[in-house]
DNA sequence: GGAGAAGCGG
DNA sequence: CCGCTTCTCC
């Protein structure tokens, strides 16, 4: 997969240096509903000083969205609602705007709110909340790997439009490899492990994306969700579902995972993820 | 209505003075969930100083009554559970103790949990969770006359068997009077004001009973249950439907609604009424 | 408006 | 376990 130089011809991400000096981040939070969820995004944002944030089930209308309450901490946002399930944002710190936002996967009907995508700066952002299936005998498992399939050929355009100036972010519902996850005895062949979504994701990685945190660390072990039942998180059984990809025309500096907020009262059932992202092409 | 002297045989209140001097206090409360109202319920037992607390709306089924918490603030209690729904207790303070105890109403079957009676010190209280009645034109307005019926039997009985030492305490879901009620002319006719409601409470106070609070306070407008919309409690419109009736063996000192703690955090919508009787027969 | 239930979704 | 919904009751 060589690196396309042809057509690029991007300038930096920003006028001036961030507080990651040339480098710009990127982060991705499941907060499993943003009413109630607001305090520990607007806490994260003023520590993490990240520069774009994907939220996914915001599980809020439209008109709920708290769009005074993100520009006020001095961030701009575009966002997916739904009525109780689903819901995708993506909030960048100005002076970077979302521009161009395409709200779900273009020529894949879906009445759910669950893809956003928008440019920022002269890179594309695609914020996605992927099914999560249930479980592998579940109807709702064959929607997902259909699913996949359409937001595949999705991401394929958006790579080739932006010349791999693509980042792909979200709730993947899928944990890539054993090594994401705590018992993969128990999980093998279960839902957000099983062989075709693994394959799924492989399918994404093979478009020329690289998966941002395990790029950062080959061995390390760190999971983005815990099941809130069971004291999963306390005792740190948790799974790694949630990913930063980004394109061949870009290239990562450092990831992790945040596991504080998962700390905080009233958390979410998932940690943010943060990526950052070289700005030199 | 002469004061029965002659089979009243009974024993101080306590062995040893309270705090109110020789006079016992008692108070009704409905908690609306004393799962939820519990640290309210302690905080202002320990304040209130009071000998009996009786409650009404505990909502938990008979095993998730929260005793331990209960004694532990130096309580006994007794205690008439259902799921969802009603459910009464009394709470004496040490080394009073509810003897005798009976739930329901004899020989009025009731499904519901909504009196509960104790001999306390040589007194008998009787907390009860009165029916609301929805409205007028309800079946269980229809359900609240016949059972305001049966109550009235109950108590004329209990009269008798007690020589008058009984107390009648909790949620009426009835305003007496004008003078217990926000807007008069509003409610005229409507449930908890209505003719055959207050004919009720009157015949009630036929028996024997005196209104501990209006006893007291002849004149005051003083309520306590202001409905949770519009602001009815910031704006001070409620109904007074929270009565302590006592018996012609028992005299009052005096009497008040505490309105504080409907002005505390998640409050009940009713306050708590208290009354302190003399132990001089 | 605030409590509880029951049911869905994760 | 935790969030959402709709429902009932007051």
């Amino acid at each position: 997969m060589p690196l396309e130089s042809g057509g690029s011809n991007h300038a930096s991400f920003l006028d001036q240096p961030n507080d990651h000096g040339v480098a710009l981040k990127l982060a991705t939070w499941n907060v499993n509903s943003l009413k109630v969820r607001l305090p520990h995004v607007l806490s994260w944002l003023s520590t993490s000083q990240c520069d774009v944030l994907c939220l996914q089930e915001l599980k809020l209308e439209q008109a709920a969205f708290p769009q005074a309450e993100i520009e006020a901490a001095g961030y701009r946002a575009a966002w997916f609602g739904q009525k109780t399930y689903n819901g995708v944002a993506i909030l960048t710190r100005l002076p970077l705007e979302p521009r161009d936002v395409v709200c779900g996967i273009p020529d894949y009907p879906d009445v759910q709110s669950r893809v956003i995508a928008a440019t920022v700066g002269d890179m594309r952002v695609i914020c996605a909340y992927f099914v999560n299936g249930e479980s592998v005998e579940s109807d709702k498992y064959q929607y997902k790997l259909a699913w996949l399939a359409g937001l595949h050929r999705y991401i394929e355009r958006e790579l080739q439009l932006h010349d791999g100036r693509v980042v792909l972010l979200g709730d993947f519902n899928i944990a890539p490899a054993d090594l994401d996850v705590y018992d993969p005895a128990a999980w093998q062949d279960k839902v957000l492990c099983s062989k075709p979504e693994r394959d799924a994701f492989d399918q994404l990685i093979a478009l020329g994306l690289t998966d941002g945190f395990r790029h950062c660390h080959p061995d390390t072990v760190a999971y983005s969700w815990w099941d809130y039942r069971a004291a999963m998180f306390r005792r740190n059984l948790g799974l790694r579902i949630d990913h930063i990809l980004y394109g061949h025309g870009l290239r990562a500096l450092d990831a992790a995972i945040d596991t504080e907020p998962r700390r905080w009262e009233r958390p979410s059932d998932h940690a943010p993820v943060w990526l950052t992202l070289d700005d030199q092409p």
